[in-house]
This record gives structure tokens, sequence and C-alpha cells, in this order.
DNA sequence: CCAAATAAGTACGATTCCGCACATACGTTT
DNA sequence: AAACGTATGTGCGGAATCGTACTTATTTGG
């Protein structure tokens, strides 16, 4: 299972916007950068398919690589010593892996997982660091993206001081569906718990619940969204409130 | 009481790492920046006295000021709308007021309150924006206190999730200790509630359990360390870390 | 096809924390 | 000195969550 953790593939660098394995870039920086920079960045791009579990960055580690989310999720994982720990960032195709590269940074002290079947582009950290210099607009997303990573941060923050773990997990299920595109997501229990720092037996108990309310099913190892309706009454008013953070900010500039 | 929140004193621009005044620069940014960036700052900064308890952002407000912290203490914290709130960062000499600034953003959900009696070096958000591009030692400097800033949050929000409110409560003495330099802080338990999400009465509990232990005492409105080291057992492993973290996190470039 | 591994349901006492309320103590103002 | 506002101590029942453990169900692997 932990075998070829790094299942990279034949490296095709798309020459434009998408490239000619039909490995079509869903990924908004890279689709956001003018096409000059592309020509910089796309050859170093490797393309790769993630799996379910993968970790990208153990924390403490120096990174490697910088990742592009093309589709899939990541979570961003606040690790303790005693190995509990706290999901404390969402990172979909709107942004990518690698943020204290950006920075100059060498390491980072948060783990990152794949929560599902994923696809990235993937850039070696010193190539990157030579492309960046010379693509402004490439450097300016990925500040930005660290930015709205890290006030996403914040109010998970204060969900998870503040919040009980219902609303935490209808919550956390529709903030995952939104960047998954599909009403299934490959999610157990141990693994939620995982995520909102607690027991998994909470978690089931939540989840029965939810259940019951007609929210969500659920079987071994998969959870289905039926009413998101519902599900968004359910939650805690932080849904909403990275909803909004989200938008504005993707608006706001100077 | 809220009558002259800015009070701002003669604005006397420091010609080099010490003004006329004798106002000593003590912010580890403006310390760190060339001489020649240090001359197109330090004419627009405008030295300030900030009062405890302080509002130096609202939540949701457009920022129009950038703060340069020269001694004290300032607090970030994530408001819901229920009112209840968590700090998710704390902001000394070493950092600035008014992150979002220097990504192109324009407003903030955090609320950024002064601990205890300060002084900063205040800019305004245009003049800070037109001097940026020629400064690129100082867009560094702030851009990886951004990062710092929210690499701290992470561990905040773990712990906030997964210790007590005693543990916490160490912790958080702790860590305000280090940046106030003076064993005496001025602090309730209201206002400590709100920092740490928890009921005064919580707090109460846990600030007696850390009295009876030796490690503090506290009369109305101030606390004051009395046996660190014994405090910081009683604090959570979060401390050390955030610690480490820091130090790690400054000696480390590219 | 059976064994082993993994996922989920459930239970129980202990603990922490909650919301609320009230009493007391201190400090400032008049 | 008295009165007021603010800070703190304390108590109560109830809720949420914890740590742990055991059972059952499903999937995987030999």
């Amino acid at each position: 299972m932990a075998k070829s953790r790094y299942r990279s593939f034949k490296a095709v660098p798309p020459a434009a916007k998408q490239d000619g394995d039909g490995k079509r870039i869903s990924n908004l920086i890279l689709l956001a950068i003018p096409q000059q920079e592309g020509k910089q960045l796309f050859p170093s791009l490797e393309f790769m398919r993630l799996r379910l579990h993968q970790v990208l960055h153990e924390a403490g580690e120096t990174i490697k690589s910088v990742y592009f989310l093309n589709n899939g999720l990541g979570s961003v994982l606040t690790v303790m010593p005693d190995g509990k720990s706290v999901e404390v960032g969402l990172i979909g195709k709107e942004g990518f892996v690698g943020l204290p590269i950006v920075f100059g940074f060498k390491t980072s002290p948060l783990r990152v997982v794949i929560q599902c079947d994923a696809t990235a582009y993937r850039v070696d950290v010193p190539t990157l660091r030579k492309i960046l210099p010379e693509c402004p607009q490439l450097e300016k997303q990925l500040q930005r993206f660290a930015m709205i990573l890290g006030m996403q941060s914040t109010q998970l923050a204060a969900c998870n001081r503040l919040h009980d773990v219902e609303e935490r997990l209808a919550r956390w299920l529709l903030m995952s569906h939104e960047r998954i595109g599909g009403d299934t997501m490959p999610l157990t229990q141990e693994f939620l718990g995982q995520m909102l720092g607690t027991r998994r037996s909470s978690v089931s108990m939540a989840a029965s619940i939810l259940h019951k309310a007609g929210m969500i099913t659920y079987t071994r190892g998969n959870v289905t969204i039926m009413d998101k309706a519902k599900l968004a009454e359910a939650a805690c008013d932080c849904y909403q409130i990275i909803q909004e953070q989200k938008s504005n900010w993707q608006n706001e500039t100077r």
C-alpha cells in the first residue's frame, strides 16, 4: 500500500492550456497565468495521479515538490506529538500544495493528504525556484492563495474550538463535496475523526444523526450526500462564512 | 474611553534606525530592511501609542493602516456571528498588523486587539502600496511574516481543539509573557476567555489551579508569572512547538 | 472458501465544559 | 464614606465529549 507512493505517469508537458494526452488543465492558478509564463512553467510540470490517502507532504520534512491539484482534494493537517491531528485547510483545484516554498522556506510543519483519487501537475522545488523570478503573475497567484488558505485556517480554528462534532461534520462534508464534484466521497469514520480532531466513535454518532435526518447515507468507507440544503442547515455558520470569504477574496484586488 | 482611539503623537520620522525623540525602533522588520528602503519608508511612518484593548482592526472592515509593532502585543481573533471569539495569532515586535495588504487584499475577516499598552509605527495603506514596489526586501519580510503567522495559527487551531483550558491558559500566558518583557500582564479573566474561546468561569477555575500550584499570582486585572519553568510544564506541547517553529523559520531561507 | 483485516455500531463511567446565576471583592467616582 | 461599575469566586444541572472496549459487519487476501 505504501509501496509506490508517488506513481508518476509519462511526463507529457502541456504546451498550452491543455496537453496532448487530453489531461485538461483544471487548476485555476495554472489557467490564470499569462501564456508567456506558462511557457516557462509548463515544460517542467509532470502530470501525476494521486491516490486516496497518499501523503503529499509529511510534517517536518523538506518540501521536494510543489503540486498544482487538477482535481480531487487535499487536506492540510496539524499533527500533534501524540498522533492526534486536526484539519486546518482544504486545497483543491483553486490552489497548490507547498505554500512555504513561495516565501523561501524549505519545510512545513503540516501534513498534506489526498482525500480522494486526484490528479496534479508537479514541479520540483529547485526548478520552480528558478522559474519563479521570471513569472511575476504566477508568483502573485501563489502568494494570494497562501493568504487565502491562511484565512481559511483561522476560521477552521475557531470552528474547531466552538462548534460541536455534528455541526463540524456537516460543514466538512459540504466543503469537501464542493471541491470534488460528485455526491459520493470515499471516507471512513476514522479518517473523518482525524480531520475533525475527535474520536471515531463521535463521528459514528454524528453521522448516524445526519443519516436519520435524511441528509446523508453511507456504507463502509463511503459517504453520499442526499440533501445538501438540509445538510447546510445542520452545519455551523462557518460553512457560509468560508464560502463568502472565498468569493470575496477571489474578486478583491488592490 | 473610545474618544481618542488613535492618539497619535508628533510624527517625527526616524531618519535612520532611531528617530530623534528617542523612540528607538524595536520592530524587527523595520530593523531588518536595508537603509535605502528605510529612506523610502521611514518618512511615512507615524509613531503611535496604542492602548490596552484598543482595536487596531475590526473584522470585515477595510484595512486603512498597517502597524509595525514596536513593543507590546496584539492578538488576532476570529469572531463568530454570536460574538464568541478565539485567538488565532499573536503579533509582537517581530511582525506587523495588516497582512492582507501585502497580497493586494483590502479587507480582513479578523479582529486585531492590543493586549497591553504598546507603541507602533503606522503607515497608511495607499502610501505603503506606493512604496512597496521599490522595497523588495521590505516586501519579502512582510510576506515571510505573513507565512509564519499563518503557520502559527494552524498550531493554535489544533491546540484549541485538542487541549483543555488549563493547558491552553498556561501556554497563552507563556507566549504573551515572552513578547512583553515583564512578568506582570494586564489581563482580566473575561479577556482571557475571549482569547481561549471559553467561558470566563472556566478561566477562573484554571487560573485558580495554576495559582495554587505556585505558578502565577493575580489580582484584579493583572496576572503575574511566578514560576515560568513550572508553568511550561503545565502548558501543552504547543508552546514548545510554536517556539521551535519560530526559531527554525527565522533562520531558514532559500 | 475461510481467515484476517478493516469499518462501523454501541456501551459505560469519567471528565470536561457549558450556560446561567448569584455572591463577594475590589477600585473608582462622586 | 457611599455608590456604582467591574472583576472574580463559586455553585448547579446538563450536555458533550472523552477513553476504552467489545461486538458486529464487510471486505480483502491467501
